[in-house]
DNA sequence: ACCTATTTGTGCGTATGTATC
DNA sequence: AGATACATACGCACAAATAGG
């Protein structure tokens, strides 16, 4: 790949802008003779470029109105690091949290097992919605064992972020070593947090993550908006 | 762990019929008191043992019916060596596939940028259902380079599998280099050949899977039934 | 609309072995 | 040794929901 042509240069110049947020996601993109005449070339350049972007879905074209940016997919790499913060920035955008809520809980079934917890054992809940540039992309929720970390739930309303809480009781890193997925369909209150419609598909995740020496830490149950996400084991995100 | 409790051996002994396929999936158990019976133990006990399954999501109650066993959902594990058939028989389960197609046709935009093809490039789509104890659980589609593969079309024809095929066409192996997921609802004519409801949950994967120097060999496209399915990375699947 | 048998869910009491303080 | 706590296992009774007539 990347031979320096013209279309090619053109067409990762307007990526660029895209993921940079210049033309945000769903917006109209200049005209191609105004494209043309910035490049200063001919349109039928602009248009190679943009129909690579189409095939990568980035943009989409309607004959009359004009090229539109494609409702962006970010990309969550299936990786033994898992950071929501750090792979949004990462793709040039802004990340940010809505808390719902930290709380103590009696762990679920589900819960107990996966921490090696007892019946009725206290967890702490943190849960809340994922954004991109202020969208609404998941619902998270997480839970880790309260004996454990006694302390997590002020740590986690202070910092708002689970690393750093993490790091202020004593665990300095982490790892993903397991992540269950399905699909499934919103329910009005997930649509009504996520501003999406009831019935509209959502990845589900269960996750565990755990200290470097295989102990499970957390408990993690995310539901992601289809139609703004998409998971990616093995790749390089060349598509976004 | 593993304490040879009275309970432990009771859910063991359960689960095993489980995967064994004796207590089908969907189906209803027996009761509570005819187990207690049947393992000469009080139904405290039982219950002790199918309150671990049902955490697990193994089985589910409902009062005044029974315990049912829950959809087992078929655990897809995301590696480097993703192979339909060897996955499920390892589970004990019996794999097949209903061929609805193979065909010669112009590469999609998508196809033939991730092959790398020029434009028009003629690709084998080969199309079909993928079944799991004759239940329907997935559609897939998959794309090969036809001037790469002339042969691959007949060969497809006759084995119905895709390793074999590649086998005859001098590909001795490959491995999955990249998977995209996300979640779609079904439209009518998924929904038909899953036998599931238009609306209802899919996860959609697009995967690459490339020869052992790394040049993309097939782009596949697979829409799975999210209630019967859920793939898993870097996990044990010990919750199934 | 009603009754009835079945089945799960829940509560309380008893006993036993094992580990901990 | 004694006291305490906990998990296991059994027995009985009743409430609540379901399925079938």
């Amino acid at each position: 790949m990347a031979e320096p042509t013209l279309w090619t240069t053109i067409a990762q110049e307007i990526e660029k802008d895209i993921s940079a947020q210049i033309f945000r996601s769903g917006t109209k993109l200049p005209s191609e003779s105004e494209f043309a005449h910035r490049f200063g070339v001919n349109r039928h350049t602009v248009r190679k470029a943009l129909a690579h972007l189409a095939d990568k879905d980035l943009v989409w074209s309607k004959r009359g109105a004009g090229v539109f940016v494609t409702g962006v997919k970010s990309s969550y790499r299936l990786t033994q690091r898992v950071r929501f913060s750090e792979t949004i920035r990462a793709s040039g955008r802004h990340p940010s949290r809505d808390i719902l809520g930290v709380s103590l809980q009696a762990a679920s079934p589900d819960q107990a097992r996966v921490l090696g917890l007892g019946d009725g054992a206290l967890v702490h809940i943190f849960h809340g919605v994922s954004k991109i540039d202020g969208h609404p992309v998941a619902l998270f929720q997480s839970a880790f064992d309260a004996t454990k970390f006694p302390d997590l739930g002020t740590h986690l309303q202070e910092m708002r972020s689970v690393t750093q809480a993490l790091k202020a009781c004593g665990v300095d890193d982490y790892k993903r070593t397991s992540t269950e997925i399905t699909a499934v369909v919103a329910d009005p209150v997930q649509a009504n947090h996520l501003r999406i419609k009831p019935g509209d598909p959502l990845l589900r995740t269960k996750s565990i993550n755990s200290d470097l020496e295989g102990r499970p830490i957390e408990r993690g149950l995310t539901f992601f908006t289809a139609d703004k996400v998409q998971l990616v084991h093995n790749d390089d995100m060349s598509s976004n």
